[in-house]
DNA sequence: TTAATTATATACCGATCGGTACATATTTGA
DNA sequence: TCAAATATGTACCGATCGGTATATAATTAA
């Protein structure tokens, strides 16, 4: 990989650590200097790793829905032989206990960077991907329901973007009440009432 | 009431333009510079009428909670003729169209704050306001629920401190989704398929 | 061994942060 | 009319902001 001095610190490592300061804080309230210390690199070790502090927090943002999202979403499709309410299940119990982790920031971090986008903070390419995120993540839970719904395992009463946009929000509630503290017991009380609207079987 | 100049500006005006400042940006993004200038007044008149930025955020919190939380909450419990079914949705709605108002800022002002707290950002007073807010809120609805169950008039399958954090769970979520520019209309959709998970009637 | 290359550490940049000292303008009570 | 009291406008404070210039240390190719 040719010549030059070897880095001191593991980039991927730096990128999990700069993701969880940045969720339990959000990008305005975090300071480069925050970063830095976290890390355990100086600022010029930083923004040649990583550009700036946007390009950072863009980084991140992706880092968290590859690395702890789309596990989760997995579980949407997968096992494949298990019932659509099974895995929808399993898929909402799945975000609740990512945002009440003991060993994370409370909450989800997408759900607060999308609360701090909408104002002056956040830089617009920052809120276009946050956009693109959310979009994506709606559309597969809109699929997963419209399949079910056309084999005729879930009932019609309601449009598949519907059901999904209505989950979502169970969910980004769920984010809220995990960052005041909420436990996950009382979260997954949540989920079983919210799955108990859904016109299944 | 004494000597000294005149105010001029009316204070609780000023109140009003400092808190959809802070409702749109959040206490972190938002500069006493953004404040004045929105205000317009200078950093002295602001500081010897609000105390400081912490206190003036304090302060909007509690105007936004007093005149555009309280006339919703109201809905809960009036008209008392109406049932209680037609009443929790007509609350419901009326927080959905807070939210997604094109004359304020998009979403909830105390869900944005809820998730900017919870880190180092947000003073612990301001921290400790907004739970004494948010249990408040959380109890008014609960005795609402638990009231209707006594009567009979609304089924006893879910303890009514749960139902009442899950109908919360949604609205927080319907903050999230008007953040990002849902349409009132898509988020009544939202709240009709959550009204319909009640076990009532 | 040397030149090119890359990372590190220190020290600094102009801009902005929250907050205030101070002088001036205005109002009321005596 | 004059003194006390309150508000305003300017100009400034030390601290921190995001970001970088520069010098040095380490690594590889020649």
């Amino acid at each position: 990989m040719g010549a030059g001095r070897k880095r001191t610190f593991d980039k991927s490592d730096a990128l999990d650590k700069a993701m969880r300061v940045f969720w339990r804080n959000g990008y305005s309230a975090t300071s480069v200097t925050d970063l830095t210390e976290a890390l355990g690199i100086n600022k010029p070790s930083l923004y040649a790793a990583f550009g700036n502090k946007e390009q950072l927090f863009g980084a991140a943002l992706e880092h968290y829905t590859s690395h702890y999202g789309a596990p989760i979403l997995q579980r949407l499709t997968e096992p494949a032989e298990a019932p659509v309410s099974e895995r929808i299940k399993a898929y909402m119990l799945g975000i609740t206990d990512l945002v009440s982790n003991k060993a994370t920031p409370k909450g989800c971090f997408i759900v607060k960077s999308n609360c701090e986008a909408g104002g002056g903070d956040i830089p617009d390419d920052i809120s276009l991907l946050l956009q693109t995120m959310r979009s994506a993540h709606q559309q597969t839970l809109r699929k997963v329901i419209a399949t079910e719904q056309e084999r005729g395992l879930l009932a019609q009463t309601e449009k598949p973007g519907d059901i999904a946009e209505y989950l979502l929000s169970v969910l980004y509630g769920i984010s809220v009440l995990a960052r005041q503290g909420k436990s996950r017991k009382e979260l997954h009380k949540v989920v079983d009432i919210a799955i108990s609207a859904l016109p299944s079987l």
